[in-house]
DNA sequence: GTATATCTACGAAGTTCTTCGTTGACACTA
DNA sequence: TAGTGTCAACGAAGAACTTCGTAGATATAC
């Protein structure tokens, strides 16, 4: 019986980081899964993988099934709550916690394509009408 | 003579990023007057500022003043540039580049204030504009 | 001038991060 | 069943990060 790990997850290492981006792409991997993929961009020994996801283990950030010998590992949190996480970390750090600036920033570093442009204002406009809608129930 | 160092600033760690803040809001400062601010917030020894200081001037955050005893430091990038090698980072390693993505996490993480809100939207017109001005012109 | 305070430089300890080799258990196969 | 391959566990090495104490030089105060 794996022991659930309280409290909140540590902020992801680089590393750690680059593992779970396999995990929500594939979903509950082994570790030969993910070191495969990982190996096709800079290539790691098998243990490198292995460790860093004991490490995780540890820490929270993904949970084992080890109903078989080969174990499979999956995220703890989604993409979106660790993103969320990460921005939020982020905005304390180096932001004074400015969305605006940050959304400046975003802009600004990659020229964002039309379509992303689309999206953001649609993300807006949703943004304002649940507020709208918290008004009017208020 | 200090050597002028040449490679990409490194991005800055967490300790890092604490003294660059001092500097962005003071300016050009000392050890002592960065230690005292750190200090209010987390009491540290003054060598800690010092080496910290002292190491980042090797990686090239830093510049150094050392034309008096007492050196003066200041940030080698502004707070501009770095929150953006920050976000363009964060983008890579965590949000597949969608600056999209990271807009909603960004309002997701933290409610923006109407302020801020109208702020972004004024942000999106400038970009919006600036891409017909190319439009117009191409 | 001597004592006191302040400054930089240096080294080192303790921690975390990343990587890998080795070992022993287990599975598959000829 | 002997040999080969795969797996998890573990330890350890080396780097980076953060913290601080000590030493030596220099300025200041009495």
């Amino acid at each position: 019986m794996a022991t659930v790990p309280r409290v909140p997850t540590p902020r992801p290492t680089d590393a750690e980081l680059s593992i779970l981006r396999v995990l929500w792409e594939r979903g509950p991997s082994t570790v030969r899964q993910v070191h495969d993929v990982l190996g096709r961009e800079r290539p790691t020994a098998y243990t490198t993988a292995l460790k860093l996801l004991q490490i995780m283990t540890e820490k929270g950030l993904v949970e084992r099934d080890e109903r078989d010998r080969t174990h499979v590992y999956r995220a703890r949190l989604t993409e979106e709550q660790t993103q969320r996480q990460l921005v939020r970390d982020l905005l304390d750090r180096a932001f004074g916690g400015s969305a605006a600036k940050l959304v400046l920033q975003a802009l600004a570093s990659r020229r964002a394509s039309p379509d992303e442009l689309r999206e953001i204002r649609r993300i807006l406009d949703n943004a304002r009408q649940e507020k709208e809608a918290r008004d009017d129930r208020d």
